[in-house]
DNA sequence: GTTGCCGCTTGATCCGAATCAAGCGCGCTG
DNA sequence: CAGCGCGCTTGATTCGGATCAAGCGGCAAC
């Protein structure tokens, strides 16, 4: 592991009140390692053993049943994913591959297993943020079931826009498949959907979004701080911006 | 508190294997009451005051957005719900209501946040609990995306099935329309699509299901563990039987 | 017993979204 | 620079599911 990388670990919000030694002893076990892009670093339904910290890259969690597949979250730098799984000692229920070129911390989830039971602060964090991915997820749920696809596209650029600091204009950080399928559409429909969206307020160029209108926006996509979050800024959840969606 | 439940709650996943002084501490504050049914115990976005503990009756956890309304989960004796706002000190993402008279206790969550603090064994307990709940949610949300209306009404017959011991006949624990509203669709398409499941090994009269062709409906349900559960049996998550779905 | 309500079913129709099928444009590779 | 692959768009069509509208049947209140 590189020196600068550990300091960075330790800030985030899941290791930054361990006691030292035992954040040490977790990173004993722990190595990190380069992947290409494209290349599957988790297959669903193997056991966990490794929590996986994203260094640098974006990682792609997705699903599969039967012949189809979907998004279920992308993890950007730093962010951790299949924290559940390791601590439940269960099989993954997500699968994951690089999107880009990603190095990736692996830490053995027995390590982590034993030292959350020893170290009271760590066992805290860990709650924070397993409540975090927990509402993530509701939230995504409550989306799916009770918008339309344009409302989800509407809400999801509303969102995104407030992100970035309510900026007019920005640039779409995932491929529009990989975005469609994470909205749960197809890329076709995501196509017609936000060319229909100039009605709107929306207008697309490529890859850039600029919003045009945005009271005319905000009156389809509704935007719910219970269904786009975030939540109040609190002790937890990590500074890394969610790009598309991060319930790893 | 009659004097029966306090050994009850305190056999559940989440507080048995805290200190005996903590748990008295925490049922300190605590009290129980009776609800009659049809009444809503939460309003999504109010601050997380109480955990709740459903000592008799159903209650269903559900969502709204703009004129509409789903159901997330159905909690039933002795079950917890909405501990991820607790902890978190955030709005509830979820409304309650009761199904059915139901007798709940509530705990501060003032108290809760406290104690889990200082009580390791507990914050365990807490991190098996909510990495359950966190897993539950996802699989509801593969489900959502990943199947077809037919095969999730399928699914859950399996599943339902399989929980009652394989039978072959059972009778359904909650209205239809709540299940239909669960598993993402109309209960005029619920409707139609039981109907239909005859061609595909199963048929209903009222209430009652019955599974004429194990093997057929499993070819169209395709019960994935990784989607329809459960984790194997391990520490957690409570002897419960879900019904409908908890993810409280 | 009668009445009215509510959940369920059934039918007809409409709409949103998936699917199937080309074509386009950009970037990579040879 | 040419060729090709891949992601995106666009169009035509199909299909699943929602919506609208009645009618049925059980159950509770009066």
């Amino acid at each position: 592991m590189r020196p600068h990388e550990l300091p960075e670990i330790r800030h985030l919000p899941l290791f930054r009140d361990m006691l030292q030694a035992n954040f040490e002893a977790l990173m004993q076990g722990a190595y990190a390692q380069a992947f290409p892009a494209a290349l599957e670093l988790i297959r669903e339904g193997d056991p966990a053993d490794f929590l996986h910290v994203v260094i640098s890259g974006t990682v792609e969690l997705y699903a599969r049943w039967g012949g189809r597949e979907c998004t279920m979250a992308v993890i950007r730098p730093l962010g951790t994913f299949i924290l559940a799984a390791c601590i439940k000692d269960a099989p993954y229920l997500m699968s994951a591959r690089t999107l880009e070129r990603a190095r990736i911390v692996l830490i053995p989830t027995s390590d982590l297993r034993a030292i959350f039971r020893r170290d009271p602060e760590f066992a805290v964090s860990v709650i924070q943020e397993l409540a975090g991915c927990y509402r993530a997820v509701v939230r995504h749920a409550k989306g799916l079931k009770l918008r339309t696809s344009r409302e989800r596209i509407a809400s999801w650029l509303a969102h995104r826009s407030a992100l970035c600091g309510n900026v007019a204009s920005f640039v779409l950080p995932v491929e529009k498949r990989l975005l469609a399928s994470y909205l749960g559409m197809t890329p076709e429909n995501l196509s017609r959907a936000l060319k229909s969206l100039e009605a709107d307020g929306v207008t697309m160029d490529g890859m850039r979004i600029t919003i045009t209108d945005r009271a005319r926006l905000h009156a389809l996509a509704k935007p719910d701080r219970l269904i786009d979050g975030p939540d109040p800024a609190g002790a937890s959840s990590g500074s890394h911006p969610p790009s598309v969606g991060n319930e790893g």
